[in-house]
DNA sequence: TAATACATACATACATGAGTGTATGTAAAT
DNA sequence: ATTTACATACACTCATGTATGTATGTATTA
């Protein structure tokens, strides 16, 4: 407990959020979000409830922080249209999904929230906004990515008879299986390579399709 | 609540087992596994928390056996070697991938029990077993997969270069993938066609690979 | 075969702890 | 002097586990 120092400047308030933060997403990522107390992450930043409560409205309110200040930004790169798509389309989308995978593959504690969200939160009550928040990015996405694959049949990168749409699920649901098994445990593969390897052969198998 | 009709034969007192299975599955796919209580399940299947720690321990015992009642028999089916190894392994992992997809598509408590465990279950604590269960039949899964595909490699079926290894956690991840997003929303896709066409591409661009 | 004894299959009642939200206290910053 | 940034204290709910009650089923005995 605090006995004697007590911070007090705007900075140090936000030092104290930021604490809060990186606590729960450290103690989420343990004991699961249900079973998480405010007075664990208290406990665990060397705070009390107090703190907690100042900071945010209760623990949902919490939760929602920690995740936007990881998912956003990744949501938004990932939405991110191809910014050349009259060149080759293909190789574009091949990059780009290689630069999120990447992006994952780097960053510890985006790991930690996304195997947060995928295996320790019950996406049920308070949790459904971010269900429909999380629904809504893989709407996004799954458009981005069927457009880039439209782009390619017209380029004549692929097939004429391709099926966009159903390309486009498939890149989506590989990714997204590489990732949660990924985070599920880690020491099972290597998450670079692995991914250069699927998804290349996935493309591939669009390019030469029977 | 039960008033006068009270049940005793061993045949009914297994209906009332049955029953409280069939209606945690429900309400923990309603409410989520930790938020809903004993007394959710109990009021829906109209009867009392008594008859519940009659028939099982706690809740981790009952969510144990609503498992087993679904998981057991999908992953002895998943874990079963090829049977015809010698002739066209290729074919037969695809025959058994579509199989595994079919039994997902046509059950609907499976899909129910699919979606409690990968998005309305907290893998922590109690689950760690769990948990560990699902890893384990993973492991098993990606052994018989890269088994076959050896078996397609010694075939000459596939490129004598073939990882089989990185080409079975690829598949594993892509069905895995595929069955994540469709119990979160099953009206995205179909499931039997979407599965058709991505593992086809998948395996054809194992056989076609530069 | 009927009476007795015990087990089964629950319902009901109770004690306990744990987590939450809020109200209040307080020292430092502004 | 007032607001900020917390800590502390309190009241309340709610889920759990267990203990107990009870009516029926089932086996045993005579």
């Amino acid at each position: 407990m605090k006995t004697i120092v007590v911070r007090k400047t705007k900075e140090e308030a936000q030092e104290t959020r930021s604490l809060i933060l990186d606590t729960a997403e450290a103690v989420f990522s343990e004991k699961g979000v249900s079973r998480t107390t405010l007075n664990d992450i208290a406990k665990a930043a060397d705070l009390t409830r107090g703190a907690i409560y100042w900071h945010f409205k209760n623990k949902a309110d919490l939760f929602d922080a920690m995740l936007q200040r990881v998912i956003l930004p990744m949501d938004e790169f990932i939405a991110t249209p191809d910014l050349h798509p009259e060149q080759q389309p293909l190789a574009y989308l091949r990059i780009r999904s290689m630069h999120v995978v990447r992006t994952l593959a780097e960053n510890p504690r985006i790991q930690r929230v996304f195997d947060i969200v995928m295996h320790k939160t019950e996406m049920v009550d308070d949790m459904l906004p971010i269900r429909d928040m999380h629904l809504e990015t893989i709407q996004g996405c799954l458009q981005t990515i069927e457009t880039d694959f439209q782009a390619a049949i017209d380029k004549g990168e692929l097939p004429a008879n391709t099926n966009a749409r159903m390309a486009s699920i498939g890149l989506h649901s590989l990714i997204d299986g590489l990732f949660a098994n990924y985070v599920l445990s880690p020491e099972l593969f290597d998450l670079m390579a692995q991914a250069e390897f699927t998804i290349d052969n996935y493309l591939h198998g669009l390019v030469n399709r029977k």
